[in-house]
DNA sequence: TAGCGTTATATCTCTTAAGATATAACCCAT
DNA sequence: ATGGGTTATATCTTAAGAGATATAACGCTA
């Protein structure tokens, strides 16, 4: 049993852009014209030709730009609006299929009913989610101790309860994302390598204060960002500013995981 | 533009549930006939029976049993086991409307682009999420307090970070799912009314212990349980034991929001 | 100017899914 | 028996979508 449920954007209830379609658009990228793009995919020149008229004209944007005539006797290009499109498609497409085989996942082949009665697809308030690597998984009777590597090569470690581990089955290898709050980062402009603590090596890129608390975001390196809240009176005693180099660390066990 | 996804399962390759599908074995359900449920979906009767023959034929057990004669002329009947499929499709169903709202939530319709990058549809470790109703917003510059009410009537309070307040579109009212570790509950013997933190009264309903830790499951009330995890060494001082009734706290700055 | 490969368009056929219609078989009720 | 309302099945028609084919218009190239 397994399930199936193919993504379609609409533009005024009308079909907009569906998987056959995109998979023209590439077609188009590659060879830049609608005829050839239409063999290799391959569908009749017509259905083509229709399927680019009609996403143009339903965009607001044109997404295809034709010329006919001309050098090689015209040809067609993705615009950078179509571009841009095509990717959307791809991150909806991906989100999509990702929540798809969760879901799958859950379902009982035999008896056709849910083992687990929780929320799938949740958004999180939490500020910080960085994806990363597990490199190890030592489990206690209670407690899980998970040792993860960020795309920079960095290793923090996680503690979650070994229930979790065996509900999300979080396994050597596989990518996860660490969530923590903003509030458990704690930043500090000292070296010290002593202690047994996570630590971020990184370099302020963004501050915002209120009456109370100033929020800093601290870019890690590989385009990954955390991002701290304190009291304004921690920063000023650390005369922290953008560009100032710092380093912050949180403590395993105000580390989450999700998958 | 609207996201449009219709889910089916299929089974061999074939399509074996589908909206239309489920529709129909609703009004047999209903009429106690295939031919009358098919002039009240509206489709045709060769459609409808020819529905109803290749679900049965590709369920392991039959989902609609048939009479032909005798009483009424015959009929049929949704059976026992295709109850059970009809519920569970509707879960999943719900499930994924859920999710497909929350993905055009996030597309831009001018644009075309994404609001955010995070990751949608996170399954998280987090042992305790509990569903609560937004009581009120109190926002400043970076962080804001949200006034949260149990099913149970108790209010509790989070912080976290105006941008989430505002990615998650939190406002009065809404029903969103509160985030703790269970590393981050505490639990307590004695009643202390006087401070202002979260407290929740239960009973506890579970111990688990290994080596170092152990992990209590107190049972808040209305089906709502809260799990905390601690040193082996704080439970032994308190003499807790499974029937006891104990305060958990959890700080406010712990509590993420899920929506 | 002739040729080329393309876009743009019209027309016809083919295929497939759905509806329409007819009818047999069934079995209880009258 | 006969009638009624159903399941079960076959056949014909209809509608819609996709492909096949032909051809005009286009603008660069040689």
């Amino acid at each position: 049993m397994e399930l199936s449920s193919p993504l379609t954007l609409e533009m005024l209830g009308k079909p907009f852009l569906l998987e056959k379609r995109i998979e023209l658009l590439h077609a188009i990228a590659e060879h830049g014209s609608i005829s050839k793009a239409a063999k290799a995919v391959p569908m009749s020149y017509k259905s083509a030709w229709e399927a680019v008229d009609t996403m143009n004209s339903l965009s607001p944007e044109p997404i295809v730009s034709r010329e006919t005539g001309g050098k090689d006797g015209g040809g067609s290009t993705i615009t950078s609006y179509g571009i841009t499109l095509l990717e959307n498609y791809a991150l909806l497409k991906e989100e999509h299929t990702r929540f798809l085989s969760r879901l799958s996942a859950l379902t009982d082949i035999e008896s056709g009913t849910f083992k687990t009665i929780e929320r799938l697809s949740l958004q999180i308030s939490a500020r910080n989610q960085i994806q990363a690597k597990v490199v190890s998984v030592q489990c206690e009777n209670v407690n899980a101790k998970i040792h993860l590597k960020l795309k920079s090569g960095q290793v923090l470690v996680s503690v979650i309860t070994k229930e979790a581990v065996e509900n999300l089955q979080i396994e050597k290898g596989q990518i996860v994302t660490m969530i923590f709050k903003s509030s458990t980062v704690l930043l500090s402009d000292i070296h010290n390598e002593k202690s047994e603590e996570n630590r971020l090596e990184g370099v302020i890129s963004k501050i915002e204060t209120d009456r109370e608390n100033v929020k800093v975001q601290v870019d890690i390196g590989d385009h990954d960002t955390v991002v701290a809240v304190m009291p304004v009176t921690v920063l000023e005693k650390m005369e922290l500013k953008i560009g100032s180099s710092v380093t912050a660390t949180i403590k395993a066990s105000d580390i989450m995981l999700g998958k």
